[in-house]
DNA sequence: ATCATATATACGTTTATCCATATATTCAAT
DNA sequence: ATTGAATATATGGATAAACGTATATATGAT
């Protein structure tokens, strides 16, 4: 994870979005991610395939469902960069997480985007 | 300054050593940086113009020269993010560094590169 | 005024990035 | 086994970013 790896993987806004939100609950899969950004399925996932393949998110398999979250294990600068950033640009992602909201929580969130 | 524009304005290598450059010498002019970088007046000078536009950079005419220093207005969150990067991947520039030392110091160094 | 130096910008080309659409994979349920 | 839902990937096209070369601007010296 070279610095100039985190500051591309950033440089997108779906991607900054989808890394700060991810930040703001913990964890969150693809089809959270879909209603919150308003974007479709390929897009979402691809951001997201480029963000586990540079090494900021994990993923964990749970039924159907692939769920995204930082990696813990980032280097303590990178770790510090992304804080800096979620803390100090909440607004940029306000909307988005009112979309969110707007399944309701899990598991309810959940079954909203898969039944 | 968007968090968005911060991230693009270092997700390109020739600026985010530029950057760091400048930051462990306080300003730095352009033939200087083509120096350290060893790369070409008008990349050098092209990509500087963007982190000035952008309210990276700052700069400063001299006599011929034009000295470019970090803005220190800039928000404190990317302050922040520009310092975590810097003293974390320090061995991104250290060649870069050489290269400058090279020139010797100014005055030395200015006149290395003018007359 | 002329010339040399430092820097900036314009232009056309190449390269990288992003996207939409279509298709594949994986799991759960029947 | 088949179906449907969630996710991933492949492909071709569009957009944007970066580059090299050439040219312009500004300063200082003669």
């Amino acid at each position: 994870m070279t610095a100039l790896d985190l500051f591309k993987a950033l440089s997108d806004e779906t991607r900054l979005r989808s890394l700060m939100l991810i930040k703001a609950e913990e964890e969150l899969c693809v089809c959270e991610l879909m209603q919150a950004l308003q974007e479709s399925q390929p897009k979402v996932s691809r951001h997201l395939a480029q963000l586990r393949k540079t090494g900021l998110l994990l993923d964990k398999r749970q039924g159907q469902w692939i769920f995204y979250r930082i990696n813990p294990n980032l280097p303590a600068w990178a770790l510090k960069v992304i804080d800096e950033t979620c803390s100090a640009n909440g607004e940029l992602i306000e909307q988005n997480l009112a979309h969110l909201k707007s399944m309701g929580d899990r598991p309810d969130r959940v079954r909203s985007c898969c039944e």
